[in-house]
DNA sequence: TGAAGATATGTAGTCAACTACGTATATTTG
DNA sequence: CAAATATACGTAGTTGACTACATATCTTCA
């Protein structure tokens, strides 16, 4: 590994992230330009509920991958703006149930073709030698195993060894 | 493309940002464990200024690919801890230059071989089929000629002759 | 059966980037 | 050469995720 690549792979969260946000940006571009009033924030909330039509605070958080917090806050959101609604569980009153509303349901329907859209776009976009979406799943599933942070003690006491991390 | 693949693509900027916040999270545990005090998100600026030792904020913004006032909050802060510092251009009196103090370049040295480590480490968990660094690359490239709305403005348009977005 | 622990939700505050805007200095041009 | 424009830096406030902590309800088991 060359001294760039080294820089490279070390900058590489700072360019995920960047990544990230410039897809963000240019998705909510996107809604506005077909005059969709929705986030791509709330797209993983939404694509869940309509897959899975009732599902608790933690279920959805669990399924999107997200802390309670963070769901609740989009949820918070989307109940605003009335494309969801809650209710408690009446067999465990810890839970509150969530649910597409009409209006959400209608939304979801109108969106479909320009998820479609994007989603060809992306496709394009990410049709390169190295497959993005591909290449962030396989380090998901590493990640998974082993973290950063485990491969990088090991590394490390195998080239210094007494000295542990 | 089938509806799970539409909805990984299309939940990639997520994806992005959570794979991107791990990695941080574990590069900060690391340096910690080595007993230093630097945070990920310092690497592009101090890398930066190892190889281009007096530059202006713009200059380092520009170089790392932040805006500038994400550069200068940075800048705050190595400077408060006396890893850089910093005097007006006497060319140009609206230039502040920006260069590592020997405090800076010692921890640099003192942290090449963690970076060194850390390098080992990521290049072991993005060596997938799909390599992550080179798909960002690759997508970054892709992007620069056309971003994520136009291409999408394209697919609409060609699939839709008159309702143009 | 009641005390301890687990689970579900909620609140407050943090973080690391951003945009929008303002000021100071330099450069260009009519 | 003065006015307009461009450039450099800075501040304030936003965003979208997070962690830490608090409360309410449920479950388990001694």
């Amino acid at each position: 590994m060359n001294i760039i690549d080294e820089a490279g792979i070390l900058a590489i969260s700072t360019r995920l992230q960047r990544l990230s946000d410039q897809l963000r940006k240019d998705g909510q571009l996107i809604y506005q330009a077909c005059g969709i009033d929705f986030e791509p924030k709330w797209f993983p909330v939404i694509w869940t509920l309509t897959s899975k039509p009732l599902l608790s605070v933690v279920e959805i958080a669990e399924e999107i991958g997200y802390t309670h917090p963070s769901t609740i806050s989009l949820l918070k959101e989307l109940e605003k703006i009335k494309l969801i609604r809650s209710r408690k569980d009446k067999a465990d009153e810890r839970k509150r149930l969530i649910a597409l509303t009409p209006k959400g349901r209608e939304l979801v329907e109108k969106m479909r073709p320009v998820w479609h859209v994007m989603a060809l776009s992306l496709a394009e976009i990410t049709n390169t030698p190295n497959n993005l979406l591909r290449a962030v799943e396989e380090v998901e599933a590493k990640l998974k195993e082993r973290s950063f942070l485990e491969g990088a003690k090991n590394i490390w006491n195998a080239g210094k060894d007494g000295v542990s991390l």
